[in-house]
DNA sequence: GTTGTAAATTGAAACGTTTCAGATAGCTCC
DNA sequence: GGAGCTATCTGAAACGTTTCAATTTACAAC
């Protein structure tokens, strides 16, 4: 590979106007410019982007944690941020925690080594405790997505989980079911580690549901998933054994809702007829699933998109004020409600 | 951040003991040791990875570039492969292609610009001549997954694709079904830059089911789509505005078979009653569609399983043949080929 | 021609590591 | 008490850039 010295050397210049060259420096005289982008042509010199950022203290690089990049929820985000940041000279160091906190504090640190200028978290997989030590000691360009850590010094950007939830729960009650359950996503993790996780906002919505009509709350209606496919549909078998089984359900995201519906299904009942179905996300196979599935729509893109421009922002030094922005979610009525064969 | 001179300095003792230390060479003495952990902790030093990838020249980085990374047939993959990855101390940088050949290309080269010690393309979406041209010139640990590029001196793996097709074919050909049509990949493209794209393979084992039966091969029975959704839509729109419609198609690939199914299902068709489909991935959604698809199974955690650990061993040098993996495919029958209900 | 000024270029230090030839210390052995 | 070891440690060069003070060059003005 050939450096800039062999460029300077070939050239019959000195590394520093070399640099400059590449650089684009406006001092450099025409001719000095053309004699060495032809030699840097000929040699087919790339700059080292290490060295270069040993020096410069940047690596023009963003370190990206996903919980899980096989939920569908999460590409079409990471597509965004990745684009939008390819397209401003950053590329993106990829970590996906398959829902284990473990991984995410891993990775964390794995990224800082890695000298990222910033990074953003995709659900918040990394533990609270060491994201805030962290954050207390030094300042750091961070975004983290669809997770509340509570903390004011922190770029968030959040949908208003507990109205989407609200909504869904408000929905199934207002078709007259009874009971309506819900499938939530990890709950005693919360307490300890990964408080105020997206899944307790999604679960005070449907407690806030259920008391804005006068409906008392009763735990036996509530089961607890992971997030998965797996979890939901294991969620669900234990809501089919009990002896009375609920009439609706709020799942706490799309692939659970999925998972769930399959439990259904394989229990020979029937969506909605037997047991009416919302979930969460609005992921592309929401679309697919039969019966279709009514879910919380979340504006994907929009999510990917802030969250990088944010984080750009704070990498130019634009922006020191921290960040928080809650975005609206929407109700998508299709079948797994009933509501269109009530003709609602 | 403190550097190596300052735990130098704090622990009395050279850069180059200090730098022995960190990577836990034996010929240090216990005491000084021992002495100079005590101040990393205590300044909570991380190495500098850039200043030691400099020096290595190694960056402990690994390139992927996916061709479309919202196509659910990837993120499995992307996990395996980012998992091992970083178990074996690699991170990785991730770019999406969008299924866009000219990303693809800029993607390649900013990758070699970061210094990756490797790459991993998924689908092969770096356009040809610039890969092999690349190749030809230096020698460079590559592993190409679900793409042919045609040269020996590297690493492919892939599935027997004409063999999958072939049996997709096959299958809806001995159901009785006739017209067979297919929804293909991009084959156009495949002319110029995109020499033997797995486009081309599913294509041909779809004309060898054909050839095998003795049914003569007629192109109007052939769609072209691009891999994604809209493209399946697209392509089935046309087959359903023709005079004569096929009685089934073989679509392939999932994304585009889950389409397809959208447009029969829009133009108030049944599915397989009037039209059978088989898709090809098995992708998790196939399960979740309506009627749920049949399709081609890929291996898919073993296919970046595989990608990732060939290229381990080309980069620790263990390995320097070049290899061509070819995993088989298997026929997974659900509903939407029509078999169950006529008792196949 | 000298002077002054702006434009262009140079050269060396610096970024934070690793590496390695050489120095030093501590032994043993005679 | 010196030779010959080995175990341990040091110091400086090197990796390929960027940066910037200092220098040189070019040229206009007198």
């Amino acid at each position: 590979m050939a450096t800039l010295k062999d460029i300077a050397k070939k050239s019959g210049v000195s590394v520093g106007t070399a640099s400059a060259v590449i650089n684009n420096k406006s001092w450099v005289s025409d001719k000095t410019r053309k004699r060495v982008w032809e030699v840097i042509e000929q040699l087919n010199y790339r700059p080292n982007q290490t060295a270069r950022s040993l020096k410069i203290k940047k690596s023009e690089t963003i370190g990206l944690i996903v919980s899980d990049i096989t939920n569908p929820f999460f590409p079409e985000i990471v597509r965004s941020i990745e684009g939008i940041a390819r397209n401003h000279g950053y590329s993106l160091i990829l970590c996906d925690a398959n829902e284990d906190i473990e991984i995410g504090l891993e990775s964390f640190n794995l990224l800082f080594d890695k000298q990222v200028d910033g990074m953003i978290l995709l659900g918040g997989i990394v533990p609270q405790d060491a994201l805030l030590s962290f954050l207390k000691k030094k300042n750091f360009p961070l975004v983290v997505v669809e997770r509340d850590y509570g903390y004011s010094r922190l770029n968030t950007i959040l949908v208003d989980a507990v109205k989407g939830a609200f909504t869904a729960t408000t929905h199934l009650l207002n078709l007259g079911y009874w009971p309506v359950g819900i499938i939530s996503g990890p709950l005693s993790l919360d307490q300890e580690s990964n408080y105020l996780h997206g899944s307790v906002g999604r679960f005070e919505g449907y407690q806030a549901a259920l008391e804005a009509k006068g409906i008392p709350f009763d735990k036996s209606w509530v089961k607890e998933g992971d997030f998965r496919f797996e979890g939901g549909y294991r969620a669900m078998m234990q809501f089919l054994e009990q002896v009375t089984v609920p009439r609706a359900v709020f799942v706490s995201n799309d692939l659970m809702a999925i998972g769930a519906m399959e439990a259904i299904k394989n229990k020979g009942l029937r969506i909605p007829e037997d047991i009416a179905i919302v979930g969460y996300d609005d992921i592309p196979e929401a679309s697919y699933t039969s019966p279709t599935l009514t879910t919380i729509a979340l504006p994907k893109r929009k999510l990917g998109t802030l969250a990088i421009e944010i984080l750009l922002k704070s990498l130019s030094g634009q922006e020191n004020e921290y960040q928080k922005v809650v975005l609206p979610t929407k109700l998508v009525v299709r079948e797994s409600c009933g509501a269109q064969i009530q003709g609602g």
